[in-house]
DNA sequence: TCTGTCATATGCGAAATTGCATGTCATGGG
DNA sequence: CCCATGACATGCAATTTCGCATATGACAGA
């Protein structure tokens, strides 16, 4: 049973990656040594692992069943990983948060200010990006999401609930509330079909005269003044924007807290919910209206 | 994710051997190097996995958690191991294959002298003992056994039945014939209640004159005439004994040659099997009289 | 055709890992 | 009380492993 567990993991991420240079770099070792481990590999398990092409390694048909198996021990490990955190209950060291961008100016710089100063010895790193990170993975111990449930394994709470409404620049929506006949040029997302169906009824004359894939660019055009946007309510408040009643608010989705169920209970996890939560209880309106 | 996989499998070790040398001895390494994988491991994780105690390292509960995990890990590696044979589809290399001890000499020397002489390429290992191997952890590719029900997950096939019955030395045999109403001295087991129950109908002055542990000093007892022994009839015969007709032949558990699902397909275990089981057939008479 | 890019091979010095030898400590038997 | 035993700790030298620098080959685009 000489066979050594980390030449399988090289090998499962390997044929993953499908270069030695990018396998290299998921391992955080260089490609020199990710060749030699695959040598030894083969030598030890005696069956010719990759073909080395001009454009790479392919895996052959036992590098497969090595990768599937490799993959259920990398489950294993991540597992672990998550379960050694109960022996972690001290209110010092690394803690991982990831929120989505446009929340943390508004509302999460003062939860955490107040955390930090809470809690001084904790080393708290925020990834800010709208990307959904695997927490299983362990890629951060708590998340911040907006979203319509909590779906996932995860342990979630419900922060806040939330409504869209239409908003513009102060000056536009002054010019719209003198001259509603005039019409009304909207900035919206790609995949939109058109405006909103709700602000149809009153202002027909809708248009959409923009589109972007990111909410931080609406925000910068609807704050020069381009027109109107449909954003949730926290953030058009706090981009400045004024609220222009082209339509009635809707709900959108919620805001939750979320971690893994193995990680929920750590200290830092909860010391950082103990904060999070009031926050949110008392600045409810924000999000509502 | 900086786990290092082939540290969790040293944790475990230790956590299951209890000190150093035993693990290192297990692993194939020094203990020195067993204490520093758990130092650094510890490091790590940032959790104390040991106490270091007089007597060796007493695990913690981190590494309680760490060592299940890490057995789950290598129950895929074990399980990888077997499928890779599936690519070694060559009448050439290790083949390794178990027994009783006491079938080897009467009938499996000849098969394997027969089957070497068919492959040649063929390097073959014959674990002759009374322990089941795992064949999980591939301590062996095929296992002959003996025993009433294949129970296992494992591939079977049954080689032949077998019956027991009474066996002597010849002299002790004829003096029994000539003069059945002296008391019949029995070799028996140390588990054994009393002489055979069927042996008694006939032969009610039967009694037990010693008992062993093992077959093989049951049988050099009887050979050297201290009594009467009940065994397989292969056996009796093949030590040269004589059956004595104090009680009628019995059904005894059936040999079987079992693999590993996995391993049962590959090439060499066919090809032994290809020998085996074709000799049973045409031997068939030595077991069941 | 020439050239830049991307990918893998290889030689060599640096760094990490390992094993051996030795030292320390607790325990139990004579 | 002494000593043998079993277990861990530590210093040092040898080995192994690693990363960098460099070389080679295939391919696409000017």
């Amino acid at each position: 049973m000489g066979m050594e567990w980390d030449d399988l993991r090289t090998v499962m991420v390997l044929v993953r990656q499908g270069t030695l240079a990018a396998a290299a770099a998921q391992l955080g070792v260089s490609y020199t040594t990710v060749a030699r481990r695959i040598a030894r590999a083969e030598t030890r398990m005696g069956t010719r692992l990759f073909d080395r092409l001009p454009d790479g390694y392919r895996a052959t048909k036992a590098a497969l069943v090595v990768a599937e198996r490799a993959g259920r021990m990398q489950q294993e490990a991540e597992t672990l990983d998550r379960e050694l955190t109960q022996f972690d209950d001290d209110l010092t060291g690394p803690l991982v948060i990831t929120s989505p961008q446009l929340l943390i100016g508004s509302h999460l710089g003062e939860v955490i200010e107040t955390f930090l100063t809470r809690h001084p010895g904790i080393d708290l790193t925020v990834k800010a990006t709208n990307d959904l990170l695997n927490l299983n993975r362990r890629e951060a111990d708590l998340a911040i999401r907006i979203q319509r449930d909590p779906h996932d394994t995860l342990i979630g709470q419900r922060l806040t609930g939330q409504k869209t409404a239409a908003f513009a620049a102060p000056a536009l929506a002054q010019r719209i509330a003198q001259d509603p006949a005039q019409p009304l040029d909207w900035i919206g997302f790609t995949f939109w079909d058109g405006p909103p169906r709700d602000s149809l009824v009153a202002y027909p004359k809708g248009r959409i005269r923009m589109r972007f894939d990111d909410m931080v660019a609406v925000v910068g055009a609807a704050q020069a003044g381009l027109g109107v946007a449909r954003m949730p309510m926290f953030l058009g408040r706090y981009a400045g924007l004024t609220m222009v009643p082209v339509m009635e608010p809707q709900p959108y989705a919620d805001i939750w807290a979320l971690s893994h169920r193995d990680i929920a209970p750590t200290a830092r996890v909860r010391a950082f919910r103990e904060v999070l939560i009031p926050f949110f209880r008392t600045r409810a309106g924000d999000f509502v209206g």
